[in-house]
DNA sequence: ATGTTTGTACTGACCGGTCAGTCTAGAGAA
DNA sequence: TTCTCTAGACTGACCGGTCAGTACAAACAT
């Protein structure tokens, strides 16, 4: 024994919301199956966060915070290949090492009228921004409208791809389905 | 007076409950709320339909109708741009025109185990075969995992691109959202 | 001592589902 | 025409269960 790094039970009660979320989603989600899954008592998970709600939030702004961190140091990290696929790589690494969130994210991004509708909004905008960024980026004099399409549509592309590449065929390698989004999305 | 659609009653009660779940989920949509909303007593939603599920799985496999006989004959039309374009375009203007079944498939196609999963998984192995097919027409000798892998990166990117534009810039012409989504995924 | 966690018990609101009964239009009988 | 009967569509009050949130005393940690 001896473990206790300060904000555990934290992550943990973060880790099954997003797990059971993510599976079943929110309101079918019980404070009573967290605190289970996370091997925590309930009263912990309204000790470390106010409310279900607050919970969430958390969740979604946790998320973001490290999602479009690694976007971004991802757009910013040299002009290797380009940069919109830079970005796709990054978010497919993401989407694979944290399949649960990016099923959270898919799930919530166009409800409309939530209380949380906040901070979903930013995780929108920030990553759109990013992707928009890039493909103007690629392409100069290129109406920012248009390159906000575009860019989330990239997003989209990749999100919906990488999903569909952990659901249902899990056992195809990275580089491969990588390659794939990239002949889809990469313009000439 | 005098209108008496026979299934007016079934119609108005999904209308309203595919508007609803779309903005606040199928968990947090109460059947009251569906029925208050539909201009309907509580007990004709389960007159007409068995049970919550049942009404969620009327909508599925209502919408999932639809959509892949839209999709399928815009495959079929002749080969005017190329395959995969036709189908952008013929998905891109369902989204428009019903973008409440299209929320709904966004938030719902990659939740598992879920008791509709069955409905939901039929929506997107139908779908999806579409486009994969319409990507292996236009590029044969590919490898067909790498085709669905192509053909959902396609689905996706006019899915979250279409509902991008209905919710962040409604007034930019359909046309010109057309030609940005075609610009990102139309191959060389 | 202070902050954190646990376990249990409890409450009040809400929600899915039921059910006895109403309404209406049509069919047959007088 | 008028009365009766029937069947299907629809209604809304009601019931049992579930769930977010609270309360609190004891254990544990720093």
């Amino acid at each position: 024994m001896s473990e206790l790094p300060v904000g555990a039970t934290r992550r943990q009660i973060i880790d099954a919301a997003v797990r059971l979320i993510a599976d079943h989603g929110f309101s079918a989600t019980s404070v009573d199956q967290i605190a289970e899954a996370a091997g925590v008592a309930k009263g912990s998970v309204y000790y470390n966060f106010g409310s279900k709600a607050d919970l969430f939030t958390s969740i979604l702004t946790e998320g973001i915070t490290r999602l479009t961190a690694n976007l971004r140091t991802a757009l910013e990290t040299g002009p290797e290949p380009t940069p919109l696929e830079r970005l796709v790589t990054a978010l497919l690494r993401q989407i694979r090492d944290n399949p649960a969130f990016a099923k959270v994210v898919a799930a919530e991004v166009f409800r409309t009228g939530r209380d949380w509708q906040e901070s979903i909004g930013l995780i929108h905008d920030q990553a759109m921004a990013v992707f928009a960024e890039a493909v103007g980026l690629g392409d100069p004099d290129l109406d920012p409208l248009d390159a906000r399409v575009m860019g989330s549509a990239a997003f989209g592309a990749t999100l919906v791809a990488g999903l569909e590449w952990l659901t249902y065929q899990p056992d195809r390698s990275p580089t491969d389905v990588l390659a794939a989004i990239l002949r889809m999305v990469r313009r000439a």
